[in-house]
RNA sequence: UGGCCUGUAGCUCAAUGGUAAGAGCCGUUGCCUUAUACGCAACAGGUUAACAGUUCGAAUCUGUUCGGGCCAACCA
């Protein structure tokens, strides 16, 4: 023991969270030995490493160690602190650090600037709930300044907690100066980017069609559209309308057809509302249209109409085609029809047809007024009509559509919607912001279009709309509708989409170059970039710009107050010039707060308060709009470091990224905002490599959430299991962008827990830390401290370069799979090895040589493999585990210094061009054959061990030969390099091999597909069967001649020997058992000979357990009495000496009984069902 | 509603189109251990969500359906 002091817990349940550690400092002076520990207590290492990072400030060094070399760019995406850390943020953060610590020790530079994301509608809305207030109250119940001011407090209510957790999972991220998204710096930056667009003529003001809440009388954001029960079935009335044709050149056709009388073009609505603003109908290019004669089912009047032919169905019945009109009832039912004509929607293109609801303030002229040259009432063609319902013909109101809208763009159908005397769009829309009509639209004028007010009394205008089309002969169908529709989150009615002012970026513009340019972009997975981004991208909007809040950074557009001059400000600097000009030739109060400094902070009410001056002299204010916080985020390339005011070096350093990582609900968030301004303003990527990760679930796989309650606490998950058994888990349990669902149990009357962190902890960290253990406690006894040279990996034994020759190929995967950014997969490899390579097969088979015999050259190579081995593992794992990885390596180099290195963090990767480590430095240990017939030794072992359970006898019990057939060239020669550690670890005496040529055992044929299916193709099966019939003879033949002659249809087939699999399946009179080409036969036989061996070993292992349980040190000697008689005796007699040297005993005496009570340390043995009684004594 | 992802043992995950679909966890039974947290062996557990197709051969490729997830939402 080193002096280190671990109180083990009073309770009788261990938990290793609660254990109170005192450790002494970490490195005393040049210790001799390695720190042995008492238990696997990673929060405690974990504790301890922390703080020794914090005071050698070992992340700070880790960058500066690299100046000079090449720089890694990476961005950290800002997480908003006005919320708790969730376990997905650490999943996120995990795959950031472990990529970052990777090339940090491949040897790049790695800078990690944090960050924080402070604006946006959460924080706003986290306030006003906080406050007891809504949006209408500000400005009036509270200042904006208040107000602002109150956001500005809260966003970073957090960051503790953030901190917190960025410490205790080892999160290494720079947050001693974070860019900040509302510091004014920031701002400008933003500011200058905006007013880049600006100058390109990227930055635009126009009408989109948004949700709207006519009953809150506000807009809505896409976020409160998506608030949950926000999508109600509702019961409106929708009517299919009758668009009279125009005849003209166009729709002669269809005239024609109809013998010149008047036809219609049916279009249904479920908001007849709407009716009055129609100005077009859209049909689908490639879709079937018919015309149609039948009778108005109202009316009851013949009249012909257009519909698409799939949906002839939803109107008539089939049996009714070329029925007689004669015979129709009047009844509006069983309509009679005939099919006139049929033609592609792309035929229709461009019919005219009559007004359906002509009044005065819809009427040619306001529309032709407000958007000259328009040409409404046309058909039109676009992608987005389906024949899921309705008629295939698409009633296209502009003002409330945003399909509407664009393709009513696309035609020049005009707009109810112009530009005001002062400048705002919403005046002459049909409906008002109230949700009512406007005069000038007859009986309907100043009628709710929906019930917003609760009046009782209240009359459905649909229902009249719908009653008057019936009566003019414009109503095919008029009926009760259920559908989903939107409804405001806040006053429960239906909202509707209205024409509203908007500030947009004309990404649409450069969609082509941001679809080239994504494609050079390393995507994982790819899927994500091809399909779900790509697709995006294909089919992109211009970027909606505006918000109308008051917590975010203001447009910095100024304009007069007729519309007709404004300037976009792109610097403080700027502004403030703007500030004092303004004053000085408008004169008066104007700006007189900000003469003296200027302005002092960017955000609302400040900047709105400030006046400008036009080129023509006129007085210029602000635009009301905030921007989306996406673009704050989007723009921190450049914002984080205040270019191009500042930092004009650094900027073009870190620029663009080489890998970003965020979740994949990122994917048209940061991802596509990042490459959105990069591609604008820079003409470029923003990022090389991005890795979207997935969410993370719960164990029944639903999202997480407080509402549920299914969360899991993170720092809960971090205390009781350490950062790294968490961090372990995370990345080795599944691959980063598959959905993780988190195991977590619940037990009534016990602490929460996680079955997969558990199972980590033990079996990954407890391997590895019991690896170390033995290691140490033994490297102590000898006093191995790496001193000796290093041994030739040639002139170790077979097994030390055997795990070497793993260790390296483990090396060489580790690298390539990281350098692909798939940790998960490097973590499997890394498990793996340390699991079933280095503890249970190295150490295993090799425990002996470290503690038998003296201190020369084979237990030099023991030690100097194994040390290897743990220091490399220390390396390999240090991305993904950062602490107890530098724990267990800093234990390590404490004692050897073959690192002239303070943390693991500080050295290169295994495999790095520059290693120190000779053996792993080029892959040069790699010895493919010699793994391969490890790999047999393993099998052979285990099958022998199979066989000895079948039979029960004890692996202790000595067995005399097995039996092994070798099958092709090669195998024993193979087999016979490893035969002594099988035979050690089975416990048998001898190998004997059976050669091919033997005619002993029967064998097996089966063809080789992978050989074979490639060359043969359909004769496959007819080779199959023949040599399933092939006999003994046939087999034997093959592999004497090498190739065999299969007729297969009158035509041969030759077959090698590599076209087979040949095995052995019996050898009659033996135990067999076989796996692959691998077969081994036992003798059972227990010969009176073996018999006495087997009870000397097992008396061996009785007293070792005696020597453990008493706690002798490793190294006391011994006196032993036993109470043996007859045939026991004799057994133990004849291997006296070799009992002696096992249990370092000087004397074994023999003696006729000990009767309990008769002396010290009596203890009852059990060997073989024979009991007796025994003496074990420290000597002296 | 659309786009993308996903569905393999009770649970978590494997399986270059190649023929008994494998591990680990959980359960039961033995065993090994001078490494108290490892493991070995055995038992148990599967119509690879369903259906159809392509192929000599499909968990894997294609189509349809169903379930789960994410994102985007306006479907008339």
């Amino acid at each position: 023991m080193t002096g280190v002091l671990l109180f083990q817990p009073v309770c009788c349940q261990p938990s290793f969270a609660y254990i109170i550690v005192t450790l002494p400092p970490f490195r005393t002076a040049m210790s001799a030995k390695y720190r042995e520990l008492t238990g696997l207590n990673l929060p405690a290492f974990e504790a301890e490493i922390a703080k020794q990072w914090s005071e050698n400030h070992t992340f700070e060094k880790s960058i500066a160690i690299r100046e000079g070399a090449k720089p890694f760019v990476f961005y950290e995406g800002p997480p908003s602190a006005n919320g708790m850390p969730g376990i997905h943020h650490v999943i996120s953060r995990t795959l950031k650090d472990l990529v970052c610590r990777y090339k940090t020790m491949k040897g790049f530079k790695v800078n990690r600037k944090g960050g924080w994301d402070t604006h946006g509608l959460p924080i706003e809305l986290g306030v006003e709930k906080e406050l007891g207030i809504t949006k209408e109250d500000i400005g009036k119940k509270i200042s904006v300044e208040e107000y602002n001011q109150k956001c500005r407090e809260a966003v970073l209510r957090y960051k503790d907690k953030w901190d917190d957790i960025t410490k205790k999972m080892g999160y290494w991220v720079d947050l001693n100066d974070p860019y900040i998204t509302f510091k004014n710096e920031y701002i400008e930056t933003l500011w200058w980017l905006l007013s880049e667009l600006y100058k390109k003529g990227l930055l635009y003001e126009s009408v989109s069609i948004q949700p709207y809440s006519p009953a809150a009388g506000t807009g809505l954001s896409s976020h409160e559209l998506n608030q949950p029960g926000t999508y109600k079935d509702v019961k409106d009335t929708s009517a299919v309308a009758m668009f009279r044709a125009v005849n003209n050149e166009k729709s002669k056709f269809l005239f024609d057809a109809a013998n010149n009388e008047e036809l219609f073009f049916m279009a249904w609505t479920t908001t007849p509302w709407t009716l009055p603003s129609n100005l077009g109908l859209t049909v689908g290019a490639n879709i079937d249209y018919v015309l149609v004669k039948t009778v108005n089912p109202y009316l009851h009047n013949t009249i012909h109409v257009v519909l698409a032919k799939a949906l002839l169905g939803k109107y008539f019945k089939a049996e009714n085609e070329n029925s007689d009109f004669a015979a129709y009832k009047n009844d509006g039912k069983n309509l009679p029809y005939a099919i006139l004509t049929e033609c592609k929607g792309s035929a229709i293109e461009g019919c005219e047809y009559e007004q359906l609801l002509p009044f005065q303030a819809n009427s040619l002229e306001s529309i032709q007024g407000l958007t000259p040259d328009a040409k409404p009432f046309r058909v039109m063609v676009d992608s987005f009509v389906t024949t899921e319902d309705g008629t295939g013909i698409v009633h296209t109101a502009p003002d409330f559509g945003a399909d509407d809208f664009k393709v009513g763009q696309k035609y020049n159908l005009g707009f109810f919607t112009g530009i005001n005397e002062y400048g705002k769009l919403d005046k002459l829309v049909l409906v008002d912001r109230e949700g009512k009509f406007v005069d000038g639209l007859g009986e309907f004028s100043g009628r709710y279009v929906k019930n917003y007010k609760d009046d009782p009394n209240y009359i459905d205008v649909n229902v009249d709309i719908s009653v008057k089309l019936k009566k003019e002969n414009r109503a095919f169908k008029v009926e009760k509708y259920e559908h989903n529709y939107p409804h405001c989150w806040r006053t429960d009615k239906p909202i509707l989409y209205y024409p509203l002012d908007a500030w947009f970026i004309k990404t649409t513009a450069i969609k082509d170059r941001m679809v080239e340019l994504n494609k050079t972009i390393n995507w994982k997975p790819q899927s994500t970039g091809e399909g779900r981004f790509g697709n995006w991208l294909e089919n992109m909007v211009d970027w909606n710009l505006s918000r109308s809040r008051y917590w975010g950074t203001p447009l910095p557009i100024w304009r007069t107050e007729d519309g007709e001059e404004e300037v976009c400000i792109g610097s403080i600097e700027e502004l403030n010039a703007g500030i004092r000009k303004a004053s000085e030739v408008l004169g008066g109060d104007v700006n007189k707060h900000y003469l003296h400094e200027g302005i002092l902070d960017l955000h609302k009410p400040y900047v709105d308060d400030i006046i400008l001056v036009s080129p023509g002299g006129k007085p210029m204010k602000r635009v009301p709009d905030l921007i989306d916080v996406w673009f704050d985020s989007g723009a921190m390339p450049y914002a984080q470091w205040h270019f191009p005011f500042e930092n004009k070096e650094t900027f073009k350093e870190s620029f663009p990224a080489d890998f970003i990582a965020e979740g994949v609900d990122q994917t048209r968030g940061w991802f596509y905002t990042l490459h959105a301004i990069a591609c604008l303003v820079f003409d470029s990527v923003a990022y090389k490599t991005v890795v979207s990760n997935g969410l993370v679930l719960d164990k029944n796989g639903n999202k997480m959430s407080k509402r549920l309650g299914n969360v899991v606490d993170p720092f809960y998950t971090i205390n009781k299991y350490g950062a790294d058994a968490t961090r372990w888990y995370l990345i080795t349990n599944a691959s980063p962008w598959d959905n993780l669902k988190f195991s977590w149990e619940k037990p009534e009357d016990k602490p929460e827990y996680s079955p997969g962190i558990e199972e980590v902890q033990r079996k990954f960290f407890g391997t590895l830390y019991n690896t170390y253990q033995f290691f140490a406690l033994y490297a102590n006894v000898d006093g191995f401290a790496f001193k000796e040279a290093y041994i030739p990996v040639a002139q170790r034994p077979e097994i030390d370069r055997w795990i070497l020759s793993s260790l390296s190929t483990v090396v060489k995967k580790a690298n390539a799979f990281m350098d692909d950014y798939e940790p998960t997969q490097a973590g499997r490899v890394i498990e793996d090895f340390v699991d079933e390579h280095l503890s249970n097969w190295y150490v295993r088979l090799c425990r002996r040589r470290f503690w038998k015999g003296d201190y020369e050259q084979d237990k030099i190579c023991a030690y100097q493999t194994l040390y290897e081995c743990l220091e490399t593992v220390c390396r390999l794992i240090a991305p993904v585990s950062p602490f107890f990885s530098d724990f267990i390596f800093q234990n390590l180099n404490a004692v050897t210094n073959r690192f002239d290195a303070v943390s693991v963090h500080h050295v290169h990767y295994p495999g790095t061009a520059s290693a120190e480590s000779p053996a792993v430095a080029g892959y040069d240990a790699i010895d493919e054959a010699l793994e391969e017939r490890m790999q047999l030794a393993q099998d052979a072992s285990s099958l022998i061990l199979s066989l000895r359970k079948k039979v029960n006898i004890k692996v202790r019990q000595p067995l005399q030969k097995v039996l092994i057939p070798v099958l092709g060239s090669g195998m024993k020669e193979q087999l016979q390099k490893v035969e002594d550690l099988v035979k050690a670890e089975v416990n048998i005496k001898e190998v004997e091999y059976l050669e091919a040529d033997n005619t002993f055992i029967r064998k097996k044929i089966k063809p080789n597909f992978v050989a074979l299916g490639k060359r043969l193709g359909a004769k496959m099966k007819a080779v199959s069967a023949g040599l399933a019939a092939f006999t003994q003879e046939d087999i034997a033949l093959l592999e004497k001649e090498g190739q065999y002659n299969l007729p297969v249809e009158g035509e041969p087939v030759i077959l090698q020997l590599s076209d087979v699999d040949i095995t052995s399946e019996d050898i009659p009179g033996w135990m067999v058992a076989g796996k692959g080409s691998l077969t081994v036969a036992l003798d059972v036989t227990i010969t009176p000979e073996l018999e006495a061996e087997g009870n000397a070993r097992e008396f061996v292992n009785r007293v070792q357990k005696i020597r453990k349980d008493t706690g002798f040190e490793l190294t006391d000697r011994i006196e032993v009495k036993v109470a043996a008689t007859d045939g026991l005796k004799a057994s133990l007699a004849q291997y006296k000496d070799y009992i002696c040297a096992e249990i370092l005993a000087d004397t074994l005496e023999f003696v006729p009984e000990i009767p309990q009570g008769s002396a010290e340390g009596i203890q009852g043995i059990d060997i073989n069902d024979v009991s007796l009684n025994v003496i074990v004594s420290k000597k002296g």
